[in-house]
DNA sequence: CAGCATCCATGACGATACTG
DNA sequence: CAGTATCGTCATGGATGCTG
């Protein structure tokens, strides 16, 4: 069953109103949730949690120069959106596992390929930056 | 022929390092590009530039919401990395034509199945949101 | 181990005014 | 039209210290 990709909300006198997501449009939803998701943070601890589940200092091991408040910070945000989950299992002391979730796992095609291409691309994108300073430096 | 994705880097004696481009390195290079390309701007007028090229106001009236500020210094970013061209034609007043170039072209693909993904998951993403919030304010 | 609270500097960003 | 320049504000994000 194909899903309408309609979002109702309410209006200002109580009907709903359907809308087309776009995220150019200014009040769109999809803008919000494109400012969470293209994250440098976002985007790799996605990407760890695709591979396996993890730990909190699992992943501060494996996303090199995170801080653990921007590790915590981008956790419950990705946890908020229901892109990621946090279990917590009782010992001492306390373990807790985040995992991705059937939602966020649908996202991480396209975040590999950004990736990909980043890995790709960053020899030319050097040699693009290089240029553009010199032929600034002589003008 | 197939490019070999090293990079060669300048070592503290003077040999050269290869390196093998890694997002997760705190100091690859990839890690600033992810930074620069995963932004909600770059992505907006990468796309837009993807399906036609336009001038600065053009961008400015499809892209909602975004200052002229944002949008001129985005603009130069993604000129400077070689993603984007900047065409001026000589008239009064001036016309500038920005035009994504086919590296900038690589990425759309992983840029779109963003947004798909964004626009197909908004109702989703902002269910777990509510649930989320609900929880909290519960405890 | 898995964080939260606090401080603080830098930079992001929008608003406004101005230019060729 | 296509920007640059400047200002003020607010958020980002690192460093540090503390907790159960």
């Amino acid at each position: 069953m194909q899903q309408e990709r309609t979002l109702s909300i309410p209006g200002n006198f109580g009907e709903t109103r359907r809308l087309q997501p776009d995220v150019f449009a200014r009040d769109c939803p999809t803008r919000q949730l494109l400012d969470r998701v293209a994250d440098k943070w976002s985007v790799l601890i996605l990407l760890t949690l695709g591979s396996e589940s993890m730990r909190f200092n699992g992943l501060k091991r494996r996303i090199q120069g995170v801080s653990q408040k921007m590790l915590s910070q981008t956790l419950r945000s990705l946890e908020r959106d229901g892109l990621v989950t946090r279990r917590i299992e009782p010992a001492v002391p306390v373990i807790v596992i985040y995992t991705i979730t059937p939602l966020g796992r649908g996202l991480l095609g396209a975040l590999q390929s950004m990736i990909d291409w980043a890995e790709a691309c960053m020899i030319e994108v050097a040699a693009a930056q290089n240029d553009y300073d010199k032929r600034q430096a002589s003008v």
